[in-house]
DNA sequence: ATAGTTTTGTTAAATTTTTCACAAATAGTT
DNA sequence: AACTATTTGTGAAAAATTTAACAAAACTAT
């Protein structure tokens, strides 16, 4: 990829760059149902946007379409992969291998080429040693050493919250550069580490909100 | 609530909502840790957000702090109760009982007063009539009624992908005001319900994107 | 051929969200 | 009492993101 077109990217829109793995995701779907071409209204409807959108969103990758026949999904999804995958691809380890570890592991294996667990890491006996989708899971006092041979460059938190800090703190000493945080309880990290945090109760306080506003007009509106 | 208050907080910021969750999480934390008072720049540093961010969400729900002491830890907690909860309470089910449906009942269950799971529901009968932290997991096909003589309003969608489109429709039918889709395949509900889906593979592959460029950047100059 | 329809690509405008910048208030210190 | 250091609250500016609007292209049907 050249120089500039590196750059680019690089400055591509935060919320560009969600949608444009939303859109891969789509579109791996509709090439399974044997579809070649797909409009920007098409993709607008699966995502719950507006055709614009996704327009603007492909002409910021440079990627054009046919007028009549709308976007080529394979070629489209190859654009994508150019933009988000990285040419070697990278490596995840997943600390905490209980439910939610697990279900990561089991949901996400051999979903994309270029990013895969590669390793589990836990501190009870029982879990270390064990194949969860042939991913092992490793003592998490070897974090370091696993983390530097296997070339491990991301690391997702799913520890009890109590162990939240100790653990990050451990994946940026083995020199992880990326984290995705699922516990609810916020963790530092140095700012060449990039961070993502998740909680799950924040978006189901967010449905429920909207919800209530939503019922509270109506009871409004019953009262005239 | 008056209603001028309600219609203030009907048109507050898509995203001041989520950080208020997010707030009220950090804040019950500090709570336990016995401290009475705490300043914006404290809650923006657990947050990853700037000082003003925090000062502005707190300007726009109206609530004020002192000027030496900062905020009031106990009173926050209870105006932001006051904007996202719901005075009667909402009732939550998860559809699909698998590893990701059991992780959010286990995780979620008692940690809010106002909003809680209620119902499980499952189409496999080893898993119909099981209990899980307290929660019932009931047969899918009484969805509708359980749904109705539970008061359930909000429902999250973790069956498997292929369920995905029919479980929706289920829970639309049975009356459901909003839907929380935690599998990767988009659904489409009437605009009277309110929805968010979320995938944790595009979070995933954000993190990977940002580190991939970070990659990239060092290896530039390292060439030269 | 011509008219009508549909869809892309993009400039410009609008909207939403965040940040700047600073007055006003309060407490501690000299 | 004057000075210094903090911190809040907010109008105004800036930045980020989305939408509107429409020309140009490409196909269909007449
Ligand atoms: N379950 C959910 O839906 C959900 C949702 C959001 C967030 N979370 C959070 O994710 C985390 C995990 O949830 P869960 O349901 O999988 O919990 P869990 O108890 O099933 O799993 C935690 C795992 O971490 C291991 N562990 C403990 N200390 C460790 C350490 N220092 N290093 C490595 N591994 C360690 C435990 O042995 C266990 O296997 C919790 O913090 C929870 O709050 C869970
Ligand atoms: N596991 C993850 O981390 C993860 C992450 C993101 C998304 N997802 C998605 O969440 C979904 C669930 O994942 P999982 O790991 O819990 O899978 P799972 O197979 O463990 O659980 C699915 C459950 O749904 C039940 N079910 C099947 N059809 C049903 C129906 N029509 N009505 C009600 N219940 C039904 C099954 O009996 C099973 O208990 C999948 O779509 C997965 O892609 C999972």
């Amino acid at each position: 990829m050249s120089k500039n077109a590196r750059d680019t990217f690089k400055q591509l829109p935060h919320k560009t760059i969600e949608r444009l793995s939303q859109y891969r995701r789509a579109l791996l779907i509709c090439l399974n149902n044997n579809k070649e071409h797909i409009f920007s209204h098409e993709i607008a409807k699966i995502q719950h946007i507006t055709p614009v959108q996704v327009r603007r969103d492909l002409m910021l990758i440079g990627y054009s379409g046919t007028l009549r026949r709308g976007y080529n999904i394979r070629e489209l999804i190859d654009v994508i992969a150019e933009i988000i995958d990285s040419d070697q691809g990278i490596n995840v380890a997943i600390v905490g291998m209980g439910n939610l570890g697990r279900a990561m592991i089991n949901y996400f294996s051999g979903k994309r080429h270029k990013l895969s667990i590669v390793a589990g890491f836990d501190t009870n006996p029982d879990k270390i040693g064990q194949l969860v989708k042939g991913v092992t899971c490793y003592d998490a006092l070897n974090m370091k050493e696993v983390i530097q041979n296997e070339n491990i460059e991301i690391g997702i938190i799913t520890v009890p919250v109590i162990q939240t800090t100790a653990t990050a703190k451990q994946l940026v000493d083995a020199g992880i550069k990326g984290i995705l945080n699922y516990t609810p309880k916020p963790v530092e990290v140095p700012e060449n580490v990039y961070l993502e945090e998740y909680d799950m109760i924040t978006t189901l306080e967010k449905v429920a909100f909207y919800v209530k506003m939503e019922n509270e007009l109506k009871d409004e509106l019953a009262k005239k």
